[in-house]
DNA sequence: ATAGACATACCATCCGGTCGGTCGCCGCGC
DNA sequence: GCGCGGCGACCGACCGGATGGTATGTCTAT
């Protein structure tokens, strides 16, 4: 089954029920995941979207646009969640805790985006490329607050930049993408439990009283 | 300046008085940690070194086999330095921190390196995939031994499985490719010496005397 | 009949890899 | 000490194939 042409895959024949845009866009995601973006040939895309090249290009003005969209689709999900987490109430560390967890957790559920989005990163156009970092450094930002805020009613501990800090730790999430397999032996939420655990006691200032993060929901 | 062909770069002109496959390896080095893998031509990069495609071919089989090059340097590196620092004296809590540290030091030194390694493993041919993965997981293994054998001291918490602490922190450490810059506000000492520190802090258990990390020498 | 949603055939280009050939150097016989 | 042969290092024109993108046609719903 060489299958560098188009004919027909067998895995995962494409959902007929969707929009046209929508099966080109999960069957980018899944093989630009597994193959990357530049071994995954325009034709054997629209081929596994059981589509035709014409659609696509009607669709999208290029390759690289339709690339593009997987990034959109998941900067606005991440975004979105972690508002919801950083606009809650409570305490600072119980926020950051939840919302460290749940970064895991639809990392974890959306592996194949998460893949794509660090691996082909350069083969967006320059601006595009300039977009998705400052839309990812906003994400940084809005995250780091929460850190910040812990920290001004001692929380955490002041003597580890808080950026440092929040780029060690969505590093480790990135590279989930590298190493975890769903049907492993953790699951999505138990990693995230983990991470959450980590990060927070490592923020964890030397004379705290409760050292350990609240009990994980997992 | 565009520059798909070969035609003399301005940059960082070749180093003459380097071997020809040392050229080429650091020519490669450097175009695939730029523009990646596939995007740079085999043309490009023997321009860039200053040799042509006959001298390339006489030394490499392929321009896979001088990815897998890369590969090999640095995993070869790496490793040797971790055993040094996994085999020295004292107790595992600042054989861990010295590792930890160094590990980020020279990832710091070899960006270039480290950007291609993450980025373009998918290029390689199967079995030089797996061969890599293998090194790989033998090096982490390594650095999970020094965990453990603190745990059964005392030194490290045991509620959190020791190869999700390690493979969060290789996968921070990974990820300072994309964020790293040189010239920055902080040095590549500074930042190995915070995130060790995160490590340490992030392992150590409740109720242990000495919660922070041995003083960092950056 | 008009417009959008697709299909199909086709193209210019570029790329990795090859292969016959050149050049300089080194040992060797005389 | 000098011609000679051979050999490894290197050259660069060339090839087959694949790729992203386009141009034009067709079908259907309004």
């Amino acid at each position: 089954m060489q299958n560098t042409d188009g004919s027909e895959r067998s895995a995962t024949a494409p959902d007929r029920s969707l929009a046209v845009p929508d099966r080109l866009l999960s069957a980018a995601s899944r093989l630009f995941a597994e193959q990357g973006f530049e071994r995954t040939s325009v034709q054997e895309l629209v081929s596994a979207a059981g589509v035709t090249k014409g659609a696509m290009y009607h669709y999208f003005t290029s390759k690289d646009d339709l690339l593009y969209a997987i990034y959109q689709r998941v900067l606005a999900m991440q975004m979105e969640r972690l508002n919801r987490f950083a606009a809650a109430e409570g305490p600072a560390r119980e926020r950051l805790y939840a919302a460290a967890a749940d970064v895991v957790h639809t990392t974890v559920d959306n592996l194949d985006d998460t893949r794509i989005f660090f691996r082909s990163l350069h083969m967006l156009s320059e601006d595009r490329q300039i977009a998705v970092r400052k839309e990812r450094r906003q994400y940084h930002e809005r995250f780091r607050a929460i850190v910040e805020e812990g920290r001004r009613h001692g929380a955490f501990r002041a003597d580890v930049p808080a950026d440092v800090a929040v780029t060690q730790y969505f590093g480790a999430v990135h590279h989930l993408s590298t190493w975890y397999r769903a049907g492993g032996e953790l699951t999505g939420a138990q990693v995230g439990a983990y991470f959450a655990d980590l990060l927070l006691a490592g923020l964890t200032p030397e004379d705290s009283g409760s050292a350990r993060p609240p009990e994980s929901t997992a």
